[in-house]
Formats: structure tokens, C-alpha cells, sequence
DNA sequence: AACAAATACTTTGCATGCAAAATAAATTAA
DNA sequence: TTAATTTATTTTGCATGCAAAGTATTTGTT
């Protein structure tokens, strides 16, 4: 049998699996918040910077544009955030928190060090590699001709 | 701002991000087999080891098992396998390849050098790492109490 | 043997991810 | 300026991922 089909070999199953790890392990967590893991995503860009673009926000999250429209309804739904349209170039949407989606922060505020108390089995030092390491990952599907 | 909620500290985007990418990356691979990313992997369980439970399919690809019933009967359709009750325990079933399904064994094998191919920027040494700290993150899941 | 509890799967309802088609508005070209 | 093209976003159709409820079957109890 070859090797290379072998599931023990496959980097993107070791993907797979651990990216629907961390979706899983983050759900009780971010239901206290009554959000999903995308709608988490989305929220952190805006926490970070507020009064964005669509596009903006789709590609600093990677988000799928189709998805994040349904997203931002439920969003805007909750009272999160506004959709508005841009005066100037009427194609543009902007988005923008609302005063519930901004104090909503302080809520998240401890969400990370939850979710770090579930992978003490990783050194400081690993992780760090570890990040380095997908950060060129990334790269390389960044320069690929997909 | 707090560092934890960035979005670039966030080990869980990445995860996010590249599993997308890869999934994105196999889809027009795998269009030529007419299957999809989660049905490759359900192959690639069965190319190695025929014939099993339902049970250990899902354990070997950590597929969810009520995705796996879809998966299951959309592979059966195609005639890439059979599904029978097991006549002994009338609860379980068991999966096996057919001829076509064995035979698109080789039709695949190019597939995951074609893979290695878009990630070119990787070297054998930093992969061989990669896959180290991903089993070791898999671990902590393994052992959190989620 | 009759019933409770555990197994192995399937079904259901909701939330994406993705490609492709559809809209609407701004830009560029002829 | 009108038509062709590009840009920004939404809609659509299909395939999961996931929790929870539902079905059979089997096993364990009493």
C-alpha cells in the first residue's frame, strides 16, 4: 500500500480534525455569549476595528462572503452591530458595533484563557513554534496558483 | 485593547483558516474523482482497511457520525461501496469497498503528490515538525476535559 | 423472563463553507 | 454618452459539522 494515501500521513486531516477540535471545544464557552465560532471570529475583527467594510472584514476574518452575509444578520439581529450603506460609494457596506456589541468585549475578555486552560499539555515555547510554523503554511497556500 | 482577543494571536484562526485552505485547495483534485474532501477521507479509511464497522470509520477519520450517514449513502449511490448489517449483531454495519471503489484507489494516488506540489514553500524538515506539534495539540484535545 | 440501561446508527434542525449565478452601482472604454 | 467591464454584496444549491432526539438491538439486572 502506498504511503502517501495513508490518513497518519495526511496533513490536512490532522487539519480537519483539530479545526473542528477547537470549533467544538469553543462552543460551550461562546454559547454563554450567545454567538458561534464565526459570529466570535467576526466580532474580534470589529473589536479590534471598528467601522469597517465588508470586504475588510471578510478578509481579515477569511470568512466566506456568502456566509458572512447571513452572519451579520444574525449579528445585527442580536443588536450587535449595524449594516449601513456607504453615501458615498453605494456598492459599500459599512459595519459598526453597537453599544451592546462593544460591552459584549468584556464579556469575551476571559474567553481565551478558558480556552488556553483546555491545551496546557502545550509549552509557551510550542505554541509559539507551532504558529510560526502555520503562519508559513499559510503562506504557501498564499502563493500557490489555486 | 487585551492581546488575547487579536485575531492574530488566536492559534484557533489559524486552524480556522487553514483547514478551509486545504479544503479549498483538494476541491478541484478531487472533482476529477467526484468526491469530496470528508468522502476522500472516508476512502482513504477504507483503501487502507476494508471491510469495518461504521464505528471505526468514524473513529479513524473523525468524521461526525450523523454526517457520515449522508457521506455513507452518497458513496453507496456512486457504487464506490456496500453497506450491510452485520448478521451476528444486527445493530451494527459494516462497509466495504466494491471493485469500482478499490479501483478508484489508483485513480487517487496522485492526488496527494499533486497536494505537496501547491505547498512547495515547506520544507520535508519543518513538515516532519508540523505534524510533531499538531499530534501533540491533538493530544491536549484528547485529554481535556471538554 | 421482563425491564432498565447501554450500543450502534439515523434523523432533524440549525449554522456555516463554497462555487456559481444574480444584483446593483461605479468605472472604463469606445 | 452609451455600452462593456469591474467591484461589492447577496442569493442559491449542495455538502458537511454538531448537538439532540429518535430507532433498533443487545446486554445487564433483578
Amino acid at each position: 500500500m502506498s504511503e502517501f494515501l495513508k490518513l497518519e500521513n495526511q496533513l490536512c486531516h490532522r487539519f480537519y480534525t483539530l479545526s473542528n477540535a477547537f470549533t467544538r471545544a469553543y462552543r460551550p464557552l461562546l454559547k454563554a455569549l450567545d454567538i458561534t465560532y464565526p459570529q466570535y471570529v467576526t466580532l474580534m475583527a470589529l473589536w479590534e476595528t471598528d467601522d469597517i467594510t465588508i470586504a475588510e472584514l471578510l478578509e481579515r476574518t477569511a470568512i466566506d462572503g456568502g456566509a458572512m452575509s447571513l452572519i451579520l444578520k444574525k449579528l445585527e439581529d442580536k443588536r450587535f452591530l449595524k449594516v449601513t450603506k456607504d453615501e458615498t460609494d453605494k456598492r459599500v457596506k459599512r459595519v459598526k458595533l453597537t453599544k451592546v456589541g462593544k460591552e459584549k468585549k468584556q464579556l469575551a475578555e476571559d474567553v481565551p484563557a478558558q480556552m488556553l486552560c483546555k491545551l496546557n499539555g502545550m509549552s509557551t515555547e510550542e505554541s509559539r513554534t507551532l504558529k510560526m510554523l502555520l503562519d508559513k503554511l499559510g503562506g504557501c497556500f498564499a502563493n500557490a496558483d489555486l
